[in-house]
DNA sequence: CTTATATTGAACCATATGGTTCAGTATCGA
DNA sequence: TCGATACTGAACCATATGGTTCAATATAAG
């Protein structure tokens, strides 16, 4: 879980897997918002494939990404263990989602 | 939350908050069980107390260390969004597989 | 007062991160 | 075929990380 958290401590990175919460989508496309040169979003991009975050789909030159969030759940889940210093907030955090019609952003 | 995420991206830091979760303690004794120089065992607190993962209390030669968890409900939080899409998509595939004629493959 | 204990600072090293530019490759469309 | 599009690699830069050793400071204990 250590590339999976040093992922996702980088505001870049997080809006990628915002970005690609609502579907796959092409690199350029994902990157185009981002105030930055295509070889350095490339970089985040890679960063977020070593650590699982996404995988690749390659068709003709175009690279399509695809979020695989499965390896956020372990360090969800070590943060859970700490889960009774906070329970309460928790819970309240639980109503506040079970409540909502659209989930994402 | 970008620090936070960066301070649990490392093992190290991970088992001093794990330590830590068991109660205060000063640096020596945190540092003890790690093989490593006390100086580089510190700028490891470092990294925990910017992140304010960690408080410290001097009291005369000795340095305090108590656990302050707080920061890490950001993480939690913007990973449950998702954890919450996880479960809204099993409940839509649950849904699609129920008023389906054919049972499950 | 002297010495041992607790911790920090300074200097150094190797590697990673976050960014750039420029050049190259591969492929799609006209 | 030719040019535009979609990336990628190489080289570079500044800063952060994770570690070391050795020296300094502050304080507690004898």
């Amino acid at each position: 879980m250590n590339r999976v958290a040093a992922a996702i401590s980088d505001p870049t990175r997080r809006a990628i897997i915002d970005r690609l919460a609502r579907g796959p989508a092409r690199i350029s496309d994902v990157a185009a918002p981002f105030a930055m040169s295509l070889t350095g979003f490339c970089k985040h991009v890679r960063v977020l494939e070593r650590a699982k975050l996404i995988r690749r789909t390659r068709s003709g030159r175009e690279n399509t990404l695809e979020l695989s969030l499965e390896p956020l759940r372990e360090v969800a889940l070590w943060i859970l263990r700490y889960e009774q210093f906070w329970r309460a907030r928790l819970d309240r955090l639980e109503k506040f989602f079970a409540n909502e019609k659209e989930p994402l952003p």
